[in-house]
RNA sequence: GCCGGUGUGGUGGAAUGGUAGACACAGGAGAUUUAAAAUCUCCCGGUAGCAAUACUGUACCGGUUCGAGUCCGGUCACCGGCACCA
């Protein structure tokens, strides 16, 4: 009999669609649950792209696993469905977003369905419907209400091509992630989220949570903790001057001070400043500068000195003068720095170029010749007053004691991360629900108005200047206050893309709850993600994000944990079959439909699993698909060559045990390339050596999270599921004994003085004595011990035994 | 520059400090076939040799060890992330 893939596989889809084996029950105590998550696909117009099923089909023979281990297992899927690309396809064919959203969903739905992947189906989420994002808004309600939210007129990011307010985590060397097009800074009011406020403990619960050593590092460096001190200095404006240092031991190399262009105090000592065009000039031009050009392409240091206002030293009380320069950003620190170019590559570089006084604070470099900045923090102060002679080492806390004694400074944390911007100047979002009263301010709307859905309107297009399409919707925009009744306009933007899946993983708990986002049993039960696992991309992103979203709910008692997810793992890419990218522009994308219909979804799953190394990129090699079709043909022959015998042959004892084993652990490893290869490696024994009825139904077990479909023909065909009565999968996952993995006779190494010269068979557990016999017996150890001596023997059993010889005297 | 990772056959990749190259792809030889496909069996790091075999071999240099792809020190290359972050 042929193995006909596309029968068997829509024969079973259909069964599990009948059927629903892959329903999780909430409240079952009498199972230990296992959760297992993988990232919601964005339900783009080009359908499944082959990157797609390396984490799905990855957790999907996990969960599989787990269910025939008992457990009770949550494996939901659902679609991130709001966002830019769907927006623009909706402009450029003037189709209702929301109708573009439904037909990819389907299209996608189908697509995952042909996989065979055992997704709770009944449990599947929109982000798009109002019934999600009712409980979206609602979180953005609590947020506002403890004072998470804020609105602030800021400089931020301004995607010039998509027209919209980009997030930082959302500019990419100073283009925008989405369109590659230039981020230029622009003043607007927007919504900030305070995720500052968990900067510490999203750090600090890293320590709590099993993730991959690289997400966690990944998550530290962008949150970032330099320590170091504000120091206070004085100006002769009055103002006091603080700026942020983690040098504070250099305090006495501080020549200049420098403030960024956008820094309150420029525009505040306008009237004091008698170069004041020339100051304009240059704040304006920097204004119009993108993040891009300001960093990448200017590597000249610009600047422009402030007549009119000096800076004192607080240590030694010399004046100063004070520099505007876009080298200094305003989103970090204070904006303003003390400037030591002895000790700092681009204040050196900075200073050279406007004469600025070089002063060396710490022996060791010329510098003269460039900055000399430390490695460690041995170097000996000079130049400095009462830290002459300490090492940097001790010179920072002597510095920060002198600095708090006078109070002129302070220890201080500054963090790398920013608050996030909230608001999206765009139609395919949540609305913000929030409305501005002339008299009250903004006001949350009453949690009974939820959800606030998004109207229709004509034309989705944002405006140049930067408002959302919303805001053209007068008649949606006017309304009343809900705090005094008086007349107020709706917020018309949108929240970003990031919103809806901060939460996912708790409305899968409980979807179809309509009182709360999940019921709290619900979420008692599945909490936390037992793995959840997703690209490195979201690492400063999503992942972000939603830690903070659900520490905040933690934080007024909605969810039962601290942290989301328990354990968090990362695949590799796929790429094209040069190793470079896939993308449309290469013509390399490959679509999983292709190789389903050339050789079927149990072959594409297999093989995406057996490919390479989880974690690491691979190029995807249409030729190389033969070979794991080849196995599953291999696989199918079995049963004409099967025994009637049902117990587990004698001959293939040993190579199934192992197996089992080495399948068992090494799916719990996430190493499926090996696991594979030892259930081909078996797969080939079965063909040397015979094998029985039983011998095959361990393989299918065995084999059932890979080729779910072809396992559970098999097993029928076999009578097995007439004689348990139950799918394979629905069967309790194989054990092995440990006493049955050991083969009778042993194949070991002989080597002379560590280098290998032959190899003897031994009965397994052979000791010393019978080995060395064996060994010397050799034609080729008899040779290379001739006229020497034995001076030691090195055993490793049922492995090798080596031989340390010597010239006999 | 900082942080993380990776360097193994023609290719994808295996190897708790213990026989390097499992398992596959490609390639070669044979069987079967009228023929092809499919299937089955064998070979397949390099150099020398008809062969047995010898030498050599995991980016490079050194070290530890009876024994190193694996551990330690250094160098180089590539990939990913961050970055005028004071």
């Amino acid at each position: 009999m042929k193995y006909d893939f596309a029968a068997i596989e829509k024969k079973w889809q259909d069964n599990w669609e009948r059927t629903k084996p892959y329903a999780a029950t909430n409240g079952d105590t009498t199972r230990k649950k296992f959760y297992g998550l993988i990232e919601f696909p964005y339900p783009s117009g080009q359908g499944l792209h082959v990157g797609h099923p390396r984490p799905f089909t990855a957790m999907d023979v996990i969960t599989r696993k787990k269910r025939m281990e008992g457990y009770n297992v949550l494996f939901p899927i659902g679609f991130d469905a709001f966002g830019l690309p769907t927006e623009n396809y909706a402009i450029k064919n003037h189709i209702h977003p929301a109708i573009v959203t439904k037909n990819n969903i389907a299209n996608f739905t189908k697509q995952l369905k042909m996989l065979g992947y055992g997704f709770d189906w009944d449990r599947c989420v929109d982000t798009s419907s109002p019934e999600y994002y009712k409980w979206t808004q609602w979180i953005f309600l609590q947020l506002v209400k403890n004072d998470m939210a804020y609105k602030d007129t800021m400089s931020v990011n301004w995607c010039t091509s998509c027209k919209v307010v980009l997030a930082n985590e959302e500019v990419v060397n100073g283009v925008c992630e989405r369109c590659g097009a230039p981020v230029i800074h622009k003043e607007k009011s927007q919504w900030m989220l305070r995720i500052t406020k968990y900067a510490q403990r999203l750090i600090d619960d890293l320590d709590d949570v099993d993730y991959i050593e690289r997400v966690k590092t990944q998550q530290r460096n962008w949150s970032g903790r330099p320590t170091g001190a504000e120091v206070i200095f004085k100006t002769t404006a009055g103002d006091d001057l603080t700026v942020f240092t983690t040098r504070c031991d250099t305090l006495f190399g501080a020549t200049y001070m420098v403030l960024a262009p956008e820094h309150a105090f420029v525009e505040k000592w306008k009237d004091r400043i008698t170069n004041w065009d020339e100051v304009k000039a240059y704040v304006d031009a920097s204004a119009r500068k993108s993040d891009f050009e300001r960093s990448e392409l200017n590597k000249e240091k610009t600047g422009v000195k402030i007549q009119g206002v000096m800076a004192v030293n607080p240590v030694n009380g010399k004046e100063i003068p004070v520099f505007i320069s876009d080298y200094v950003l305003v989103t970090y620190g204070t904006g303003a720095i003390m400037a030591v170019p002895a000790h700092d590559d681009r204040d050196w570089e900075f200073a050279k170029k406007f004469g600025c006084e070089i002063v060396e604070v710490v022996k060791g470099g010329d510098v003269e010749k460039e900055a000399f900045t430390l490695k460690d923090d041995t170097g000996v102060m000079v130049n400095s007053g009462f830290l002459n002679g300490l090492t940097v080492k001790e010179a920072i806390p002597t510095m920060k004691k002198w600095l708090a004694d006078k109070g002129l400074g302070q220890e201080k944390v500054n963090y790398k991360l920013r608050d996030w911007v909230f608001s999206r100047q765009r139609y395919w979002g949540e609305p913000i629900p929030m409305v501005n009263c002339e008299k009250c301010g903004w006001v949350p709307l009453p949690e009974e108005e939820l959800p606030l859905l998004l109207p229709k309107v004509e034309s989705y297009e944002p405006t140049d200047d930067g408002e959302s399409p919303l805001a053209k919707m007068t008649d949606w925009v006017n309304t009343t206050c809900p705090c005094c009744g008086g007349p107020a306009k709706r917020e018309t933007d949108t929240m970003p893309n990031w919103a809806g899946s901060s939460w996912y993983y708790l409305r899968y708990m409980d979807p179809h709850n309509d009182k709360a986002l999940a019921s709290k049993e619900a979420m008692d039960y599945w909490s936390p993600v037992d793995w959840y696992n997703g690209g490195m991309e979201h690492t400063t992103l999503h992942l972000l994000y939603s830690r903070f979203w659900h520490k905040f709910l933690y934080d007024i008692g909605v969810v039962p944990t601290k942290e989301p997810y328990q354990k968090r793992t990362s695949h590799g890419m796929i790429l094209g079959e040069g190793g470079e990218k896939m993308s449309k522009s290469r013509g390399n994308v490959v679509h999983p439909n292709d190789i389903i219909n050339q050789y079927g979804a149990d072959t594409m799953r297999l093989h995406i699993m057996f490919i390479g190394d989880f974690e690491k990129s691979v190029s995807w090699s249409n030729e190389a698909v033969k070979g794991s079709k080849r196995f599953l043909d291999r696989c199918w022959n079995l049963m004409d060559m099967a025994t009637k015998e049902t117990a587990i042959s004698p001959e293939n004892e040993a190579i199934v045990h192992k197996t089992i084993r080495k399948v068992t652990s090494d799916i719990d490893d996430l190493k499926m390339n090996t696991a594979i290869a030892a259930l081909m490696t078996m797969v080939n024994e079965f063909y040397a050596n015979g094998l029985s009825r039983g011998d095959l139904e361990q393989l299918l077990l065995l084999l059932s999270p890979f080729a779910p479909h072809m396992v559970e023909e098999m097993w029928e065909l076999e009578g097995f599921a007439k004689k348990y009565g139950k799918m394979a999968m629905q069967m309790n996952w194989p054990s092995y004994d440990e006493a049955k993995t050991v083969d009778a006779h042993v194949e070991m190494a002989v080597q002379i003085n560590g280098k290998l010269k032959g190899t003897v068979t031994m009965k397994t557990d052979s000791g010393e004595a019978a080995v060395v016999a064996a060994a010397m017996a050799l034609e080729k150890v008899k040779k290379a011990t001739e006229g020497m001596t034995v001076v030691k023997t090195i055993l490793v059993k049922n492995k090798l035994v080596n031989l340390i010889v010597k010239p006999a005297k």
